[in-house]
DNA sequence: AACAACAGCAACCGCTTTAGG
DNA sequence: GCCTAAAGCGGTTGCTGTTGT
């Protein structure tokens, strides 16, 4: 027999099905979250409160998103991933309406394989860069302690028009800029544009957002250079 | 057209952490 | 402080649909 579908002990395992659904739905409505167990039982199904919990967390709450991770998104896995590591539900309290699972198998499916075969590929020349880009980084950092803020808002009217307004207005505020610690690195992004130094090769951008292998990474450089060191470039995965 | 390989994802398992008595 | 049950977490499995041969 398989496993899916099947009565074992006294619990039904498997999928889910509409009536299942709507029963615990209903319960929850009713009742609110939580006491899984006590739900199970009350609500009529022969499922044990961990199955009833999953079901409710991962699928039938209402405040989930159902659609497709946006790129957006997608870029704050990855950046929360380089960070955080394997910590999905971590990551997944910086992503409102997504799942710890959703994440998890997102990561899996669209990184996991890439990530693998090329750090171990990589893994020494990667290291090497680093090293390096470090310490002229540093350097390059105590020549000039830029204003990031100041140099965007100073070369908006650079902004190449087909870069959509708000995607730049919101690299402007929040201090979305974020100083990469480690290298002392600039950078921002937001839906496909990156405000990198200018001098940055595409390696380096992908560094720094946790990608490893330049075959995952298309960037069409640059889109428009800005004073002082700065350039704004789009790019896709 | 048939089969194999792969990708995506829901749901499971086992372990750890938290909460309540 | 100890014990137990519930909740939370991350890794893994295997079904289903899609793509490649």
């Amino acid at each position: 027999m398989g496993r899916w579908g099947i009565i074992e002990e006294e619990w039904r395992k498997g999928p889910w099905t509409v009536e299942e659904d709507k029963l615990l739905i209903e319960y929850v409505n009713l009742h609110g979250e939580g006491r899984w167990n006590s739900v199970a039982r009350l609500a009529g199904l022969k499922r044990n409160g961990k199955s009833c919990r999953l079901r409710w967390v991962n699928y039938l709450r209402p405040d989930l998103k159902r659609e497709q991770i946006t790129p957006y998104e997608e870029r704050i896995i990855l950046e929360l991933h380089a960070i955080w590591g394997n910590r999905w539900s971590t990551i997944a309290r910086s992503l409102p309406g997504r799942t710890d699972n959703e994440i998890k198998n997102y990561w899996r499916t669209h990184f996991k394989k890439k990530v693998k075969k090329s750090s171990t590929d990589n893994f020494e020349k990667t290291k090497a860069r680093l090293l390096k880009r470090q310490q002229s980084q540093q350097k390059q950092l105590l020549n000039s302690q830029i204003d990031m803020k100041r140099v965007m808002s100073q070369n908006e009217n650079k902004v190449p028009s087909h870069v959509p307004k708000q995607d730049m207005a919101i690299l402007y505020q929040n201090n979305s800029f974020h100083e990469q610690e480690q290298s002392g690195f600039f950078y921002s992004m937001n839906n496909g544009y990156a405000i990198v130094p200018e001098a940055s090769s595409n390696e380096d951008i992908m560094w720094d957002i946790g990608l490893w292998n330049l075959d995952d990474f298309n960037v069409n450089l640059p889109v428009s250079a800005v004073e002082s060191g700065f350039a704004i470039k789009e790019f896709k995965i």
